[in-house]
Order: structure tokens, then sequence, then C-alpha cells
DNA sequence: GCAAAACCAAAGCAGTGCTAATGAATAGGG
DNA sequence: CCCTATTCATTAGCACTGCTTTGGTTTTGC
């Protein structure tokens, strides 16, 4: 970090202004009430307090405030002067206090959240709607993105809450300054066309459907299909393969193959015309949100993870 | 002055803001360098000097200002916020200290000046022009008042210079609080037509002029006039008065009259057709500029006080 | 003429607000 | 891949700011 000698001007050491901008708001007061005494009394101070705020002042500026009457005062010309600008700089922070009241009472603030589809249409949905209800101040924006890039997102700063899902054998590579927030287990389940004859099983194991064709879903679930059924001991026959839950259930309701799909899918559309069965010897995926350790402390994104926690318990147990 | 019981809340006791504005200034510095050892660097502070300024800030905000992201800071949308309001305090702060450093710096400021007409005309006409020269910024008003009423506006408040005379008889009642500055001593002179017998003596006493017919000038002039007669032993024959000296000497000229005329009136315009000579046995009119005590600390009034000794200066010895 | 009101002055003292020193976490470089 | 430099947090310490207390002066009102 090289000095930059060349703009002296703008590196110069800026001081703090002249004008100490407290004893300008007490200045203030004296010319609102007209006198010291009466500041005084408005601030909750001794008059000797406010006195002493405006020879500072006095000082700073080079010329009299106030010119002393005898008993009590009278402002001078460049008194009133400065209690023009006073009204300005009163405004300001009355302006700025009002803008971070209103992050800090959730009636302004934005929060981004990334989610894969089937949270998106199920927990996140709720959540969202529920926030708006709620803060209607509130700035919410709901970006569909798989794991992967709900994380870098999170990372880059581009989006404040990452709902993400994990399977037990691929974890997710969590930010280094990042929370985790577990929301729901989702098992996995097994989509069969109506009159499939293991829809009359009460429990299905993964190697019944050694020999059946499939249609598999997102990149992570066929992974992880492929991991699950070489551990069952066979090499799943795939025929399809698609991101978009309706299209799987489409595509086993006219029977051309089976598929396993988490619970969450499922909830988010269920086509009529296929059966669900729990998938026995399968560990669940695992449903969570993340978010920078250090925006949880901001009042819109605690309410929106406070929201999602909310409606993936509903979710869970209605 | 009733308690406005009626407005409880406009007599409420108002507390100063809970943001600090000085701590404002401070974060903006933070928002402008990217960084509290950036800022503490411009501030010529350490860096936990300003961490502690953000901290205060954040906890009276109730929101968080910064993010910490592991080495390096990253301003949240609430410290954007606040970002946005510190530059328009800022901005009231520069301006308000601009204006009262024109104040100082007499680029600024306003003089209202009093004097009775012969002054005006000669020691407070010179000022001005010397003033409206040197500082063109400053606001000079003249107003032609005679010593009482010139003492009764600057005990209003309506003048802040008061250009008066006095007789050794007849003090003119000066406020308390006030402080006179003398300014010439003004003898006065008699006006006598051309080729009047006196005119060729060397000396003219006041009881010579016994059996002349008189005009006299300003009430407190006459009234002198009549004092020091009564002295000299006769009642003078008045039979004109006006407080206008052009019209005293027009009088003279005429040779409908003779009359005594301070020498300031005589300076202010001349009647060539008029003789003038010292008056042997008169003590001489005061001429002094009083101002509020207050008043003189004001940079723009104390040039004008200065200006206008330099002028009366100039008028006794050029 | 006295009492009340308003401001100034000086002294005292508590708390604010800075510094100094240290530790932890991260990013960049050899 | 470790090593170093950078940045921020934390704590302790201390000086000085800034408020209060007390007392005095001037003016106003009864």
């Amino acid at each position: 970090m090289e000095p930059h000698e060349t703009h002296a001007d703008l590196e110069a050491p800026r001081a703090l202004p002249a004008l100490d901008p407290r004893s300008i708001l007490i200045f203030r007061e004296v010319g609102r009430t007209g006198s010291l005494t009466g500041a005084a009394q408005v601030l909750g101070w001794t008059q000797p307090a406010v006195s002493q705020h405006v020879r500072r002042l006095e000082a700073a500026a080079g010329v009299p405030l106030l010119a002393r009457e005898g008993r009590g005062v009278v402002v001078t010309d460049a008194g009133r002067a400065l209690l023009r600008h006073a009204d300005a700089l009163a405004a300001a922070l009355q302006d700025a206090e009002h803008e971070l009241a209103d992050h800090a009472h959730l009636r302004a603030g934005r929060v981004r959240i990334a989610s894969f589809p089937s949270a998106s249409a199920t927990i996140a949905a709720r959540a969202v709607s529920d926030l708006a209800e709620r803060f209607p101040g509130i700035d919410l924006r709901l970006e569909q993105l798989e794991p992967p890039e709900a994380l870098r997102a999170l990372e880059e700063g581009a989006c404040d809450i990452a709902i993400v899902f994990e399977y037990d054998d691929g974890h997710v590579s969590v930010p280094v300054d990042a929370d985790r927030t577990p929301l729901a287990v989702d098992p996995l389940q097994i989509i069969l066309p109506p009159g499939h004859p293991l829809t009359a099983r009460a429990e299905i194991r993964l190697d019944d459907l050694a020999d059946e064709q499939w249609v598999t879903g997102c990149i992570s679930c066929r992974r992880h299909l492929l991991t699950s059924t070489s551990a069952a001991g066979f090499t799943p026959d795939i025929r399809h393969s698609t991101d978009d839950y309706v299209v799987v259930q489409a595509l086993v309701a006219t029977r051309m193959a089976v598929a396993v799909l988490p619970s969450l899918a499922v909830r988010a559309s269920r086509n009529p015309d296929v059966t669900v069965h729990p998938l026995a010897d399968h560990a669940p995926r695992r449903v969570s949100a993340i978010t920078r350790r250090s925006a949880r402390s901001v009042p819109s994104v605690g309410a929106a993870l406070a929201a999602i926690q909310r409606a993936a318990h509903a979710l869970n147990a209605p």
C-alpha cells in the first residue's frame, strides 16, 4: 500500500469539524428557548454546562453567537446564521435516526434468500409470505439456486440466507464464517406408477428396484442414487434425467420409469397418478439454512431466518 | 412567560440525539476509506478509537453497520443508509462553518449605523465607503437620527453603532452597557454674511452678536446657544429655525441673520457666500461613537467602528 | 430596597474517549 | 504449504473533556 503522495490533498489528515455538532444542537435549543437557562432545563442540564458549550462554539467560530444583554441573551447575526444550519443538521440527524430505527424495528431492510427448488416451493414460499405479511417494509428476494451455487452466492455477498440440502455422503462445503441452522430432515421416497407390483408391499428396499428403468433428479440426487445403488449391489438403468420434480412424477405416471424423490419435492407438487412409498434403508437428506455469522445480528435477516425455521417446523408436523 | 402546558409534547425534555453526530462523521470516514484502520489514519487516531465509535453507533442504532468479514469490514445495508445521511450532515456542518468563517473574516455581516446629519455627511459617509470597498460582503446601513433617537435605537437593538454629539452642559444619557469611543472635538463657528462689520475682527466673542438677528439649528444646538448667550448676558433675537445646515447658511448668505454652526456642518456643505469665523469663548461639542459592549467583539461592528475612527481622524487633520 | 432571575467565573470530579499492548483470523507470497 | 503482513477485537490504563457545584454580578419586578 503505497502512500499516495501524488494526491497529498486527498490524503490530507481531514480533521473533524472545528464546530462540535453536539454544541451546535445545544445552541439550537438556546435559540429555541431564547435563554441558556431554558436550554439547560430542556436538556436536563445545569446552566453553566450550556454556557460552556456556547463559549466553545464562539471560540471555534471566532464570532460571538450571543449578545449578553444584562439579564438574558440575544442571538447575534452570526448566531442566527448558525441556527439556520443547525436546523438542517438536526433534520439530517433525525432522518438518520428514523431510517436506522426502521431497520432495527423491521420496517426496512433487505433479505436475499437463495434456495433449491423443492424448498423454494415449500419452506421458502411459506416463510416469504409470512414475513411479507408481518413486516411489509422488508424487501424480500428469493432466488432459485442449487446448494453449491447458493453457497457461492452467500460467500460472494450476493445473498443473505442460503437454504441448502446435503446427503450424509457428500457434505456441502460451508464457508468458514458461516452458521448452519438445521431446518428439516428430508427422507427419500420411492415414486411408483399406479398398479406397480411393489405398491402392495409394506416395505420397499432399494434393491427391489434393481431391474427397473429410472428417471433421476438433479445431479447431486443422481450422484447420491448411484452411491446408494452401488452399495445395494446394482447399477440402475437410468433412462431419463431432469431436475424438475414435476417432470419426474409425470414420467413415472406414464409408466416410463420409477424414481426416488425427496419428500419435500413430493410435498411441493404431488402428481395424483403416482404412488409414494417410504424408502426403508436409505439415509435422508438434511435441509439447513446457512447465513454469514455477521448477518445474523441484522434484524431483517434474523427475522427471515426465524420465519424460515417456523415454516420448516410447520411443514414437519402439521 | 406562561408555561405552555397545553402543548406538553412541545415542551417535553428533548434529549440529544441517540446517535452521536461525531461518531457518524467518523463512520463516514470508515465508509469512504473502506476500513477502520484507514479511517483512523485519516483522522490521526488509532484503530481501536474508530472501532469504539462504530461500536457505540451500532449499540445506539440497534443495527450492525459493518459486517466483519475476516480481515476487513463491509458496510451493511443499514450502514449504507446511515452513510447517505452522514453526507447530508457533513454538508450542513461545512455550510455552517463556511458561513461563520465569512462572518469572522468580514466577508459577511451587517452593521447598522445611526448618525446625526453633519456627521452622516462627513464621518459616516467616509467610513461607509471605506468599509464597502474593503469588505464588499458586509451589509452596511446608515440611518439619520439625532443623538437621543440614535441612542434609543441602540438600546432597542435597532442599530449597532450610534454616532452622537454632546455639549458639555447637556450630556447624552448613554445606556449602561455601552462603550463610548471619542471621535472628534467639534468647535462651534460663527457664520456671517459677506461684508458684515465683524468679519474684519481677529477674534469674535458671542456678546459681539447681541444685537443681531439669528437663525438656529437643531433643538439641542438651539438650547445650547440659549445657555451660552444667557451666560454672555443677552437673549438672542431668534428669527428663524431649521435643523438643515444648508438652509442656515443660505439664510445667512441672504443677510437675513447670523448663526453659530458646528464646524462639521460647515465641512459637510460650505456656502461660498458666507464667511466662517472661530468662536473664541465657547466650548466645543464632542462627537463620539456609542456601541453596545457586547457588539464590539462582532467582527463587522469592530471593523466599522475602526473605519469610523479613521474617518474622524482623517477629518481632523488632513 | 429587596427578592428573584439570568448569566459568568472558578474549582472539583467523574466518566468519556483516547492510547498502548496483545491476540485472533485471514489473505497473499515465496 | 507455511510464513508474514494486515486488519480488527479486546482489555487495561490514563488524561482530559465536560458536567456540577458554589458563589458572585447585573438586571428586573414588586
